[in-house]
DNA sequence: AGACAGGGGAGTG
DNA sequence: CACTCCCCTGTC
């Protein structure tokens, strides 16, 4: 067991954002699967538990270090994303491994968060190596090379990015991937680009989840529609438009501020009409 | 029955 | 570039 005093953070709100997928809630805990480790933790107040990992590794995985207090305040432009900050403060970005993110966002497309969870605990069953926490079972996330037979991996019910899959899984490297850090956005960008079934969106998750570019701004449609609503008077205008928007207007940390505002949109907005009260 | 979804590829203009 | 159709699968 260990234990850890922490400050500006919210663990249910970091796990739950959709930046990863393969977390379980069970009793009060939340039993995560992340590369190859299996570990369950929980919160109170301003204390967190956790068996399975040391506290390097969540120091690490969680982001505590970074001064959370001093990037929301660089982002906090206005009383919009001011409300979602006051309702998601500390939610911070977690440190993936970027392989496994890689694969999780893949699988993401045209999809939905129990889905990809589903095609991520498939691949990880039919692949990856067992792992143990208290006598529960679980899988590893398999490492490059090992995702290799087409109809398992079709099993999985990942559809049309089987084969998006089965290729990443011959071309990409992890040393590569890990090499991208050091790149400046937007080669790192094109880089991960080239992987078939990696778009804009994807790489901009990749960037953001697990290469360390706190600038990048994936535009989903949760995104398009709260940022066309607040900043675009509600007009239609392109992803691309909305990405180079919120990159230039909540800088260097705006990644942050699509996080903050992708809750909001998901879990405080439903309907169009909603949206419109909540500007008024 | 048929459209649509937290996205992207390939083809076309 | 912007637009269109299509891709697996599940759901309304």
């Amino acid at each position: 067991m260990n234990k850890l005093k922490v400050r500006d953070f919210n663990l249910e709100h970091t796990l739950e954002c959709g930046q990863i997928f393969r977390i379980n809630k069970i009793d009060g805990w939340y039993y995560v699967n992340t590369q190859d480790k299996f570990f369950k933790i929980n919160q109170i107040r301003n204390e967190i538990e956790f068996y399975g990992v040391d506290k390097e590794f969540v120091v690490n995985f969680f982001s505590l270090k970074e001064n959370l207090p001093k990037i929301l305040k660089e982002i906090n432009k206005d009383k919009y994303i001011g409300k979602a900050i006051d309702k998601y403060r500390g939610l911070r970005l977690i440190k993936q491994e970027p392989w496994e993110c890689l694969i999780s966002f893949v699988c993401s497309s045209a999809s939905n968060i129990s889905r990809i969870k589903s095609k991520l605990n498939s691949l990880s069953r039919s692949f990856g190596k067992k792992l143990t926490l208290e006598k529960i079972q679980d899988y590893a996330f398999p490492l490059p090379g090992k995702i290799n037979d087409y109809k398992k991996i079709m099993d999985a019910k990942t559809g049309f990015r089987a084969r998006y899959i089965l290729e990443a899984n011959k071309t990409v490297n992890i040393k590569h991937l890990n090499s991208l850090r050091t790149q400046s956005y937007s080669l790192a960008k094109d880089e991960l680009k080239k992987i078939k079934g990696v778009g804009d969106k994807i790489a901009d998750c990749i960037l953001l989840f697990s290469l360390g570019f706190n600038q990048a701004f994936p535009v989903d449609t949760w995104i398009k529609k709260i940022m066309q609503l607040l900043y675009f008077d509600n007009n239609n205008v392109s992803n691309n438009r909305i990405r180079a928007f919120g990159m230039d207007y909540f800088g260097r940390y705006a990644g942050y501020a699509q996080q903050y505002l992708y809750m909001f949109s998901r879990r405080d907005l439903g309907t169009s009409n909603r949206l419109k009260q909540w500007k008024n």
